[in-house]
DNA sequence: TAGCTTCATTAACCCAGGTTAACGGTTTTG
DNA sequence: CAAAACCGTTAACCTGGGTTAATGAAGCTA
């Protein structure tokens, strides 16, 4: 049986309203989240009050703080919903006795994170190699549904800017078009 | 068995001298390697000709271009060594169908996977929220040994800035101290 | 030993983005 | 309806890092 479907059927469905918290950073919680519907955005709080918006997930991801999860240490960032949001919650013990029993489930979980490896790979390399500008031509062109339900504040802060420098940016783009 | 061994009985050690490249950037190249000794970099060749250090390999890793071994693309990057090293190359359909036989091996790789994805977010933190100070004085305290092997060039493009700034860096940080 | 080449440092100048603050438009709330 | 809160834009000024180029210190090699 497929991972999908031995979630839902391990796992409770929670909702989150809009702006609500799944959970915070430096709280203990062991749970992984599959996205059902919403939109939601993880972030980290610094120390300095300025936010970092990590990523913006949406329905099919499967999300959760690793450092809690699996290392039992705190989340290292905040999830919160942008748009209410349907959650099916579980366990990383139940996920991993699941994948135990089941070669099927462990086959799938191995190719879920290997694409999780390479979505935070692929992050990794336009926060190291783009410029502000080419980051958000990428944003605009692969997560254009983002650009409709979020603020220009949290975009700019995915992009690793203030929304001064992105509005200044959106101005260039949209001169040089 | 473990993940370890089970993957040095079913791979060839191969050795690579300094300077010498495992694979680049755009070819075809379906194996894992397993880092017996050594230290590599991973790194980007950009369309302008520039490089950015994607990462430093050491013993005990895994590496391999996800893009090409499991997607079936090209390398999304270059891996050359910086000192010879010496690697047990495995083929990604090898590992998996090994997972497939043992649950042991699969939970294994599915830990492996879970700290990949682990220090993959680390660094995207790093690249997100910190500045070249401040990666800087991050990687002294966490990788000191590669401080020792890795010219300033390397140095400086792991840590996104150009060897000009980097000089700077180190001389700020050495009056501040 | 002299002449390459490679690498880190430093200086001068430039530019993208940060900071602060003002302004206007929209939404929320009393 | 008015006041307040929120949001995106714009301007002025500042700063960290990029670019280019000169200088010097090692290491090679003839």
């Amino acid at each position: 049986m497929e991972l999908e479907t031995v979630i839902k059927r391990n796992s409770e469905l929670v909702t989150i309203e809009k702006n609500q918290h799944v959970f915070f950073q430096g709280e203990r919680n062991g749970y992984l989240y599959f996205i059902e519907e919403g939109l939601l955005r993880a972030y980290y709080l610094l120390d300095n009050g300025d936010e970092r918006v990590k990523s913006f997930v949406s329905a099919g991801a499967l999300v959760g703080s690793l450092t809690a999860a699996y290392k039992k240490q705190e989340c290292s960032f905040n999830l919160q919903s942008i748009l209410r949001s349907k959650l099916w919650r579980i366990s990383v013990e139940k996920l991993l006795s699941l994948a135990e029993e089941s070669h099927e489930v462990a086959s799938d979980l191995i190719f879920r994170l290997l694409d999780l490896s390479m979505k935070k790979e692929q992050r990794e390399y336009e926060l190291l190699s783009l410029s502000a500008q080419e980051r958000y031509i990428s944003l605009r062109e692969n997560m254009p549904e983002v650009m409709q339900s979020v603020s220009q504040n949290n975009i700019a802060r995915y992009l690793g800017i203030t929304p001064v420098a992105l509005s200044r940016i959106k101005k260039r783009v949209k001169r040089e078009a």
